[in-house]
RNA sequence: GCGCCCGUAGCUCAGCUGGAUAGAGCGCUGCCCUCCGGAGGCAGAAGUCGGGGGUUCGAAUCCCUCCGGGCGCGCCA
């Protein structure tokens, strides 16, 4: 509909007299007052200064350019020099229709032309379970992704494993010594190591078959020549040294078979936690694939090649500087295993290779820094940087009414995303951590959360659409049938107030729909359920819909159905159920 | 110290590309079904858009500066 009004007024902006160069795009707004009509262009007042006119007197001369068409009812000229806009009530009749006939696709559009766009979110370290910032990025990241999905684009959804490097080691080792302990050859355990219970529950599965192939157990001096763990000695290298000596006790082999299985049943704790909530992933990139199959050595010859490197300290640097990151960066370390830093311009450039045109980076707040030095990356080896668009997903404060819930993990506080799923439930989980802009901190409020009551967003919504399922059922007990065809003739018999807001909220839709997708910002499509759901409730107190007057009847009941379609697609692209009766 | 994010009603937050009289929810005050689900609706009170300066026809929105809060600045991942 917006898209219609914007056509009409480009006509009109074309034909203008004493326009030099190319007539700018009109550019349409949903009039802030009902007032004012539906929509609103400021373009006069743009085109004032180039044209050396007063701006009424151009949306004068524009007004009588604008095409005639049969969804305007009205234009005229307000304040400064807006041009506003009237739809017809057939305007809206056509869009009420649409909305019925379309279905589940009402709201989504071409505006994407098919552009491939790889969207990686979560990629949390395989080395314990999602907690719940996790569980923010999941939704966020889900939501974006449906978004752009609807709005045209080809969207792949993606995890990277980072399943290479030393955290893996940790993992190996802080797996096994919990083996160790339930074969009753207490070992301490290194500070540095990954201390949580579910490493028990891993080992209690495993601790059988590693026995009879040989791996278990240890002699219980075993890293005893290691150097001391903190406080008194360095973590770091305490956890070095015996991540070396079990290496070499168990073998490259026995090693890998250990790691293999904290990493395996790790991960698929963390697919079936993302799963059940909702979250579905085209595929997991493993890193240590990108290291085996070569990628990041072949990276670095491609930056290498850029010119842009040197060598210090026995380290190889990327000057990052030449980009516009403000430090150099090492990419491969004095000892020559080379940096995360350097996997990640590696799988920048495969998600490139892959032909992917938009590689959006769902990421923690403060992995801020990155972004400039994979741009630089980027930019080095001669993909265009700006490829790269990466959403900052600030924090998560967890509250039990007015109390800061501590998330420590030593508090015994529950951090995990499945614990706060199982507590405040999928939907409400899902809804509430969309439903502020992702740049902005989260107080995520459990017993709001939890609460069954209009406090609540998420119940407010769902109980529109179960209402709606409602009056369609109570219909049909009464033996009323719903006529499709009668209800689409007869809608120029809505005319209360109620109807036209509703109406008028039903036609935003695919408009939210593509500001939503454009800023990657699903809270739009929170607000304007929330929204919606209010209408058909004041709708609902004021009018009945099952009514004597069939052609009315069915006129409502189109009404009514048209708004449960939107909420349902609107609460689809949030992964918010929609139920029939709750 | 440098960089990023944030500051809007008592609380939690929207506010689109700069646009017309700054909006919701909660809380507070008072109302509303003999009815298709009261998990609802209606009305009211409540604001120096953190302070100051600038840009312009117009600023919560852009720029500068100050104040306050969060995060980041490894040859960690």
């Amino acid at each position: 509909m917006k898209h219609q009004i914007e056509t009409l007024l480009a006509t009109a902006v074309a034909e203008l007299p004493g326009l030099e160069g190319p007539a700018p795009t009109p550019v349409i707004e949903r009039a802030r007052d009902a007032q004012h009509g539906d929509y609103a262009s400021n373009i006069a007042m743009q085109l004032a200064k180039p044209l050396r006119r007063k701006p009424r007197e151009i949306a004068e001369d524009l007004i009588t350019r604008i095409p005639d068409s049969p969804v305007l009812a009205g234009v005229e000229i307000a304040g400064p020099g807006f041009i506003n806009f009237r739809l017809s009530p057939d305007a809206f009749h056509q869009e009420l229709v649409r909305v019925i006939d379309d279905g589940q696709a009402y709201g989504c559009s071409d505006l994407g032309q098919g552009e491939r766009v790889l969207v990686e979110f979560v990629s949390a370290n395989p080395t314990g379970p999602l907690h719940v910032g996790h569980g923010r990025h999941a939704a966020y990241g889900a939501c974006v992704a449906n978004l752009l999905a609807a709005t045209g684009h080809e969207v792949q959804r993606e995890y990277y494993v980072n399943d290479a490097g030393r955290q893996m080691d940790i993992l190996a080792l802080s797996l096994w010594l919990r083996m160790q302990d339930l074969r009753g050859t207490g070992l301490a355990f290194p500070s540095g190591g990954y201390r949580g219970d579910y490493l028990v529950e891993i080992a209690r599965g495993a601790v059988g078959d590693a026995h009879t192939r040989g791996l278990l157990p240890m002699p219980s001096d075993w890293g005893a020549g290691a150097p001391p763990d903190a406080p008194d000695g360095d973590a770091d290298a305490h956890l070095d040294a015996l991540i070396e000596n079990l290496r070499e006790r168990l073998g490259i082999e026995g090693f890998r078979e250990v790691l293999g299985i904290g990493l395996q049943s790790i991960l698929d704790d963390i697919r079936q936690d993302l799963g059940e909530f909702g979250v579905a992933y085209d595929n997991f990139f493993s890193e240590r694939s990108l290291v085996e199959s070569g990628a990041v050595a072949e990276a670095l010859e491609r930056v290498k090649a850029s010119g842009h490197t040197y060598i210090e300290g026995g380290a190889t640097w990327f000057r990052a500087t030449d980009f516009g990151d403000e430090k150099d960066r090492v990419v491969v370390r004095d000892n020559g295993s080379t940096t995360y830093f350097a996997s990640d311009i590696a799988y920048h450039l495969q998600k490139r290779g892959r032909g992917y045109a938009r590689l959006v980076d769902i990421l923690g707040a403060d992995h801020h820094g990155y972004i400039a030095r994979v741009r630089a990356g980027l930019a080095a080896t001669g993909e265009p940087p700006e490829c790269l668009e990466v959403d900052l997903v600030q924090f998560v404060v967890l509250y039990r009414g007015k109390d800061k819930v501590q998330m420590s993990t030593r508090s015994g506080q529950f951090i995990t995303l499945r614990e706060l799923r199982e507590e405040v439930g999928d939907d409400a989980a899902r809804l509430f951590f969309v439903s502020r802009s992702n740049e902005q901190h989260l107080d995520f409020d459990l017993e709001l959360a939890k609460s069954r009551t209009n406090e609540n967003p998420v119940y407010y919504i769902q109980y529109a659409h179960a209402r709606i399922c409602s009056v369609m059922s109570a219909a049909d007990n009464q033996g009323i049938q719903w006529n499709e065809a009668r209800g689409k003739q007869s809608l120029s018999r809505l005319t209360e107030s109620h109807e036209l807001k509703l109406m008028q909220a039903l036609v935003r839709y695919p408009e939210m729909v593509e500001l939503a997708a454009r800023q990657r910002a699903p809270q739009h499509i929170v607000h304007y359920l929330r929204d919606l759901a209010n209408d058909l409730h004041a709708y609902y107190n004021a009018h009945r819909f099952i009514v004597e007057d069939e052609a009315l009847r069915d006129a409502r009941l189109c009404l009514i159905l048209a708004t449960r379609q939107v909420l349902r697609n609107g609460l689809g692209l949030l992964g918010v159920s929609a139920p029939a009766s709750m």
